[in-house]
Parts: C-alpha cells; structure tokens; sequence
DNA sequence: ATTTTGTATATTGTATACAATATACACTTC
DNA sequence: GAAGTGTATATTGTATACAATATACAAAAT
C-alpha cells in the first residue's frame, strides 16, 4: 500500500503554519509582538525551528521584522489595501486576457453555475460562500492563462491580504455591493465569450477591482 | 558629528548580500550546491547566520530548497522568464496608466533626456549603459505612479531576472533590437504627454515587453 | 511632576553540539 | 559489467549555551 511519496514535515515548516494560521484567524491580531520563547513553549520547540519559521514568514509579509526589537504581526491599513487591490486588478486582467484564447464551453459553463451559486450565496447573505464561489469563478480563467508564475503570484497576493479582510455577517449595505459584484462576474464572462481582450483586462482593472468596501472607507 | 541613524547590520545580513551578490555576478552558476559549512569558513561564522540567510535566499526566489538537501541556486529557464516579462508588462503598464495625472513638464524633460542617452549607449555599444539608463526611464514614471506596493513589487521582480540576463557586448542583433526599444521608448512618452492611460499601458504590455531577446530563443 | 540615570530582566543574535538523514563509494551478487 | 547492499562520511535539522542588546522599572536629579 503506498500512500504517495513520503512527504517530509519539519518543525520549521510545523511551526510557520501555526503563526499563519493564528494570523488567519485572529488569534494574533495585527501589531501583536511575537514572543519565540512562548512559541517555543506552545510547541515544544527549540529556538532554532521557531527562528527560521518567522523569517520566513517576515520574507512572506505575514510578518514584521525590525533588527534586535523582533518580530510583530504586520498591520495591513487601507491604504495599502487599495495599492494592493491595485495590482491584483492589473494581474487579474492580463491572466484574463491570456486566457481567452485557451477558454473553453466548459470553462463557460462553469463560470455560469458559479454565478448562479453567487446569487444563492448573496440571497442567503452567506458571506463565507460568496467568497468561495467568487474565487471559484476568477481561478477558472486564471487556470486558463497558461502562466503558472502569473497563477501563483496572484494566489499569494489575495492570500495575504483576504486574512485580515472579515466583515461580518449582518452588513446589509455589503450584500448590496456583493450583488454589484456579481453583475460584473456577468458582464467578465460575456467579454470573455466575445474574445474581447483589452476590453476585459480594462474592465477587471478599472472597474471590477475598484469596488470600494465598506470596511475599507 | 551624526553620521545619521546607525544602521545595524546582523552576520545573517552580510551572508545574504555575499550569496546574492555572487549570484548575479556569476561565481554562482544556476544548480550549483550551496555548502553551508563552506560558507561558514568563507565567512567566518557559524551555521545558525547562514542558514537564516539561506532561507530568506530562497524565499526571495534565488535559491531553491529541497528538504534534508539542502539549496541549490535557482535555474531561471527561458520559458519562466517569458512568463515574468508577462507580468513585469502589465505591472509596468499599470504604473504607467496610474502615473498619467501625475507626471510634470520635468518628468518628460527628465525621459527625453534619457531617451537621449540610450541613443548614445547603443551608438557606442555599451549593453551596461543602456540597462542603466533604460532603468531610469521606466523609473520616472514608476516613482509617480503612487503606489508603493507596486513600485517595490516590479523592483524586485526585474532585479530576480535581470540577474541572469547576461549578454555579449559583441552581438550586432543585440543592438538592432535594443534600437527598436529605444523607439519603444519615445513612443511610451508621447502617449504620457497625450495622456493615453489605456493606451500606453496596452502599449507596454504588448509591444514593449513581448520584445524577443536573442538569448531566449 | 517630569526627566534622567542606573540596574535587573527579558529578548535577540550567534556559536556550538549532537542526532537524523542523505551521499559516496567500496564490496558483493548475479 | 550492471545492479544491488552495506558502511563511512558529509550534510542537514534541532537543541542548547552564551554574549550582545533592548526593555522595564526603580531611584535620583531637575
């Protein structure tokens, strides 16, 4: 019985997913100082593991790093949310506009149940949903784009920054602009349909992506 | 006398730069094997540094590390790197469009200037020139664009590729193209002068940067 | 009361030690 | 000779120790 080839996990590794996966979820709030020793202590853990980890995360903007004062969480403010929104929209426009040559009626037919599944998301005011099927709906193209450092580029910058993008659950102006939204998934699948290229990286660029949040303002 | 804010500089620090440094100036070739203990007596200092530097090298995409193997100097293959002049394209574009309302009659003194100078480089067949100046041009419009999260993220994406961007100063095609760049870039600022936001950052994206370089194909 | 200074404590940076795993190479076996 | 096996050596992963620096807080000075 083989169960694949033996994936090997350092303590390194152990330790990066569980400050990242605070981070995710609140547990460490932004601007919280990481103390090692505690980390440390939490898992059981030398120093050397924990040290190396939070390097890595600082390299990966999870993390602020500042010589001889440590390591905090790092704030993410509106301002560079919207620098980052910014280049999320031009980098999701060009995996679009790659992608049209190579889109298939499959990929059409899936972007039309995901569109659908939106609206049932917005309906039932299901925030956690709606993002899921909304990322569902941008990765069928970004699959499509024949770039896969464009795809993974793109996947780490809205990683890194969706974790400190919560609202909650009773915000009716959001579902308003939720459903704003998904006109425009819409009005993207008919371009894409219709192999306009510029016309679609503009739009995702220019109007998609410019959605002003209500947290955001 | 205050020399300014004194700036700390950790052993981990000096390992990066010299591992960093002898990649792009070749001592380190694409595949080589890193030594740690190598380093270490090069360096005089201990495993605990260099390893810190080693996984920041790696996180910054100029190593590459397998578990239990350690790290091996990253290969840049020509399809990669046609798939960054992808992005670096649309980013450029982007911070072209968003440079427009900002850009001063000195701006466009600043790039007629350098687009003078890139003349002469090439007159003169001097490749290093010609990447200095070039830089600069772009980085007029970069700096305006207002957005430092992409200023920094297209700095450091032309800074990993250019690295291993090594070319002859003999080669006679090499200047019949970097020519047609250079018309590029008198194009470029006309359509800043003209305000043309879609243009130019189409422009960039599909003609400047989908140059063919000879050693890429 | 506020600022300054001094000292104890905590935290970070680096070196070293040791255990776990990978690599190299001589030795068999077919 | 090719392929496999075993063992010595090298390399990596982790723990620990100690030195350098920063932080906290009490005491002294303004």
């Amino acid at each position: 019985m083989n169960k694949g080839p033996m994936i090997y996990h350092s303590l390194k590794d152990h330790v990066y997913n569980y400050i990242a996966s605070q981070i995710q979820d609140g547990t460490l709030l932004p601007n919280d100082k990481i103390n090692e020793a505690s980390i440390c202590s939490q898992l059981n853990v030398s120093r050397t593991p924990v040290r190396e980890a939070l390097i890595k995360l600082a390299s990966d903007n999870l993390l602020e790093y500042r010589p001889r004062r440590g390591f905090t969480v790092k704030e993410i403010d509106t301002p560079k949310k919207l620098e980052v929104f910014e280049i999320v929209g031009a980098l999701d426009g060009l995996a679009a506009a790659l992608s049209i040559d190579h889109l298939t009626e499959d990929d059409f037919t899936k972007m039309d149940k995901l569109i659908k599944k939106i609206d049932v998301s917005i309906a039932l005011e299901n925030y956690q949903d709606y993002q899921k099927y909304q990322t569902y709906f941008h990765r069928v193209y970004l699959n499509r784009c024949g770039n896969v450092t464009l795809k993974e580029q793109l996947i780490s910058l809205q990683d890194g920054f969706i974790r400190q993008t919560y609202f909650s659950d009773d915000n009716k102006e959001l579902y308003a602009i939720l459903h704003v939204m998904n006109e425009h998934h819409r009005h993207i699948l008919k371009l894409l349909k219709q192999k306009k290229k510029a016309d679609v990286q503009l739009y995702l660029q220019n109007v998609h992506w410019k959605i002003e949040y209500p947290e955001m303002i």
